[in-house]
DNA sequence: AACGATAGTGCAAACGTTTGAGATAGAAAA
DNA sequence: TTTTCTATCTCAAACGTTTGCACTATCGTT
């Protein structure tokens, strides 16, 4: 016979235990038709009296005897608001140890100042170098980076958009994995309403603002080059037919020869993975090639290093037997010995340049279009191309 | 005169102009004594019309004749709801092309599934290495993460972790940066209930837990090796003394030294802030002194490579007038003329434990007590300090 | 029949902020 | 004056989810 007062009718007698709910004994009044449980905790009172209890715009209006609204809009420096009350606000906020909530504020906004960047890897300087430029002028104007790494990988990479789309990004910088074919997820999301800027390695897709190195161009200064110093043969290892800076680069290499007359033999031709395993059997099948080339030029510095450490192991001398040029300009390529010759596509300002480019869209949303931005390069001669020392 | 209607007594004479509100005209009806302005769209119809409007747990609910909270149950295979709902509400969402917010999500749960990593820079491969493990263990249990670069700057530090907490992540993993010297502040948070765990560039703070490299041990295996090279002058490259890695590593020198009964000479230990500049100031030091060192003991492999460089430049040869041995593996090591002896401590092992300390403090967050874990590492003999070849 | 347990579901509050629009008082203009 | 305007502040709803607890139906046990 419990001792338990109705909540209701107040009655003992008229009380039965009526079974366990989430371990806590039920009652049931048969006067009142009612059911309840004990230890009736106020959750309020529980929350406020708790140890690590966050200040709220609340708990400073209370303080200040004006409302949450007022406070709200005084913390934000809304014009509304008279210059007094905000200065007063301010620094009672700041007495009080008041930090945002920014769940709660990015929820109630609908926007979270938060962009989210999308690239292959960091394994070397490259990327991060880009990356650089992007938290640059992204936290000069008050935005979040979130960055993800889509280890090269397709999947990986929509996982990742998936995530940034959940959490409600404001928008999206992406720079392509080597396995991405497929680029029409980025217009389904691009349609929901927020701008994505696709940089360096971009699709082929015309949905998107674009900001990219001059692939063409730089190509055709190192093919230049090399044929300056007196190469015949230059094999070209690519990336994956994919991107398009794999055609774009193609492309000026092309031109080069073109314009040299040279006729492009195929087998100097490699599309690759940029993994090092793909990279190291084209230089192993153009070793054994009857004519070898006497320059390969790599779509990307790591490659190129790849490409360096593997003729060095082969006791093949770069660059008087077979000179090697990268593309990109990571720091990398100032350390391996030789030296690396290669295109500085300036990372840090195509970084710079994304960012940018978002900012723009993101302000006037209306009149968002699409934009492709090229940024310069130039060529920087170093070690590894310079034939002339066996003369 | 307004041919309008007042809202309330629907007559016309009664109404006046009063003002401006917002831009738009404001009436006044003097019967009723009410204000009001026109265009009283209703937010709700505007926002479920809108075009990139995403569908929600009510949504699923009405679909569904049951009720929002059983669909948020089921969505999370919450074991109260039956198998059969739960498989149908998971069909239905993904047929509606359902996506949780997760704005709302975290704000409602006070929980974001969301770790802040914090480390210096991303210049060289070490520390992302680091992130990789921090990142394999944080994506197989569910957590995102959230990177800040300090750019070795104390005031950056502060800020990232304020806008970290400012964001509720649930955790906190923190490399310190090089200028940091006052460390209180993560006791700070740490008492404010949201587990962080510091690694491998540690505070001396007993209040939180860590993952060391075997700093000491290391220190004194490289020690050991260069004296078996022959060397009996050895320069040690500090980072900043507030750095619990730059005292454990001197220790190690020391000790070894004390165990050769070599007495250290004060002119050979230099402290510095890993910057290029500083690093080569000590160098071009020791290089006046009158008895140069024969080998250099650099606390990280990016200070062993700015002296590598340096030392070639100012023509002297390493490893033979001048051994050089870095700590810590990064893959530039390998890449630089001669090859770097190094230290190598796993750094994507440390990244790995970071994180699931963190998980296990996360867990039992009761019981959870602070720990130090310390990862082995071994000794990587390249070419910077071998001696033998010029006999 | 009375009671106790349990499984499955729903109700409504709560989370902390933003935001549209109403309210008020005093200033400026007519 | 009367009317219009403006500056400043407040009200209340809304955001989409989670969560504590109540409710119902059903089944098993005395």
């Amino acid at each position: 016979m419990p001792r338990v007062k109705c909540p209701k009718c107040s009655k003992v007698e008229t009380i039965l235990k009526s079974g366990f709910i989430r371990q806590k004994q039920r009652y049931y009044c048969k006067e009142c038709n009612y059911n309840f449980t004990l230890n009736h905790e106020s959750r309020k009172a529980k929350n406020k009296t708790r140890k690590n209890y966050q200040t709220t715009i609340v708990d400073i209006g209370n303080a200040m005897g004006i409302s949450a609204t007022t406070v709200s809009r005084a913390l934000r420096n809304h014009p509304d608001i008279s210059p007094a009350t905000t200065l007063a606000v301010q620094q009672v906020a700041l007495q009080m140890e008041y930090r945002p909530n920014l769940l709660a504020r990015n929820f109630a906004s609908k926007q979270t100042q938060t962009i989210g960047v999308i690239i292959p890897h960091l394994q070397s300087t490259f990327f991060s170098s880009m990356l650089g430029g992007i938290q640059k002028v992204a936290s000069k104007n008050g935005f979040k980076v979130i960055i993800c790494l889509s280890n090269e990988d397709y999947q990986t990479e929509l996982e990742n958009v998936q995530a940034l789309m959940d959490s409600r990004v404001d928008g999206l910088l992406v720079c392509h994995s080597a396995s991405t074919t497929a680029f029409d997820y980025i217009e389904n999301y691009s349609k929901k309403g927020i701008s994505i800027v696709n940089f360096y390695r971009t699709s082929p897709s015309p949905k998107t603002s674009k900001v990219l190195a001059k692939n063409t161009e730089g190509a055709e200064k190192v093919t230049e080059h090399l044929l300056e110093q007196g190469c015949k043969r230059i094999g070209i290892i690519l990336g994956p037919k994919s991107l398009t800076i794999t055609e774009e680069r193609l492309l000026g290499y092309l031109n080069i020869l073109k314009k040299n007359k040279i006729k492009p033999d195929k087998e100097l031709i490699a599309y690759t993975d940029y993994s090092n395993v793909s990279i190291n059997s084209v230089v192993d099948d153009w070793l054994n090639l009857d004519q070898r080339p006497d320059a390969i030029f790599c779509i990307s510095d790591r490659s190129a290093i790849y490409v360096i450490k593997h003729l060095k192991k082969r006791k093949i001398k770069v660059p008087n037997e077979i000179a090697v040029v990268g593309f990109g300009n990571d720091l990398m390529g100032e350390l391996i010995e030789p030296s690396l010759t290669t295109y500085n596509i300036q990372t840090s300002v195509i970084g710079e340049t994304t960012m940018q480019l978002f900012l723009q869209q993101y302000k006037n949303e209306a009149d968002s279009e699409i934009q492709i931005q090229t940024i310069d390069g130039d060529l920087l001669v170093r070690e590894s191309s310079i034939k002339k020392k066996e003369k």
